[in-house]
DNA sequence: AACTATTTTTAAGTATACTTAAAAATTTAT
DNA sequence: ATAAATTTTTAAGTATACTTAAAAATAGTT
């Protein structure tokens, strides 16, 4: 299948995780494509069967979408994880190359890339890798910093972005996948989280608070 | 430049290495594509200035073009490479996924992997890797098997195939690029070679003798 | 040199993946 | 409930990269 195809039923998959309003507007706006093209294309996948398509309703995948866009998943984050591990690269980069690299990966690429890394359930971000047959065997129990106890330490579990800002600012203040922070204040009104990292105090929005994913202890989400 | 430009240009650097020759219909054949397309493509090239297009003429790629060969060969050549040392893939399987993610890796990505594998100035093909400049340091002081003297013994430089056949032939009789290899006797009038490797007799004939290119000593073209 | 075969070019048409503009439906706000 | 705002859809059109069919030019053969 075309990269438009891959990416469309990727961003239905991911938006449909978060939400449960998955328009051509919001996949469209994903994409960087007008809402015609995203409903024209919506059109087409549902002749393909790759998703359900009814005027003005929600887009829902197909099993056949839903295991096209866990493939494409999977090969995004183990390249994420491979060049992560090998070269020295920032998350931002990993992830734009990936986003490229996806596409033009054998299955049987992705499964040596999978082998030589130990088949890896999390790549660098915290997100979870499903392996070759589509299927994530590990639940995540993280939540984010928003949503966090004042006082309390967490782990780093998930870094859920694809913005060089943030990860610009992750990487200066050692917000890393594994790293552990304090809450040290919530300003619930005002909607800031206070945190202490290395020892340094830092006031996150909650543009960053939410994006960022923390776990109690270091049992589920970190395998690395 | 999107995938087909890059492919289109890179066949007409690597036919006007071998050939002078280098018209649509031979690139058209190469791609499997058309002819009618190769022309229309090689017209669309000129107006880029990737190449210069005279009606029936053929074509000559411009310095720019000439660049942008070389930089998706480098591409190519270095994901072959680091497939082949990581991965245990055949020589046939490395080329297929390169020659894919070649048109999806930044120049960034590209010297990574040049940094990691060590600069590499051969590919495990045998054929130079041009450096992040375009420019191709070794000389190549290789000929065709077909050349090669009876009773002498060479090394194998260069397997310049991407036919799967043919690399299945050559793992199963270990021509490999670096090994030795012994000329028994050339037939030529039925053009044909007979070479010794390791204590096996092995008779080609002109299809493979004509891409298996081999060196008098270990020197120029074996830097591994 | 003339004929034939081959190659190249032109012409017309297709599929994919987009665009903008306007109509239709839905959602939100008053 | 009505009006306004937003979203979705339709319609028409574009660029890229191909196709087949036929015309034009070149290259090879007698
Ligand atoms: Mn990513
Ligand atoms: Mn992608
Ligand atoms: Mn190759
Ligand atoms: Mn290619």
């Amino acid at each position: 299948m075309s990269v438009a195809v891959e990416n469309f039923v990727k961003a239905v998959y991911k938006n449909a995780k978060r939400t449960n309003d998955t328009k051509p507007g919001i996949i469209a706006k994903e994409l960087g494509i007008s809402n015609a093209a995203a409903t024209d294309m919506a059109k087409k996948l549902a002749v393909k069967d790759l998703l359900h398509y009814e005027k003005y309703q929600e887009l829902k995948l197909t099993v056949k979408g839903n295991q096209m866009a866990l493939n494409v998943i999977r090969k995004h984050r183990l390249w994420e994880s491979l060049l992560f591990k090998m070269f020295d690269m920032s998350l931002h980069d990993i992830h734009r190359e990936a986003e490229l690299l996806e596409h033009q990966t054998s299955d049987l690429l992705a499964n040596k890339i999978s082998e030589y890394l130990g088949n890896p359930k999390f790549d660098p971000h915290g997100d979870p890798i499903p392996d070759k047959n589509g299927i994530i065997t590990t639940t995540d129990t993280s939540f984010t910093l928003s949503k966090a106890n004042e006082g309390k330490t967490y782990i780093i579990s998930r870094l859920m972005s694809d913005d060089k800002e943030f990860f610009d600012f992750c990487a200066q203040h050692g917000l890393k996948y594994g790293n552990t922070i304090t809450v040290s204040k919530q300003f619930i009104k005002n909607k800031m989280t206070q945190i202490v990292v290395n020892n340094n105090t830092i006031l996150l929005n909650e543009d960053f608070s939410t994006i960022i994913y923390v776990n109690e202890n270091e049992s589920k989400n970190v395998q690395h």
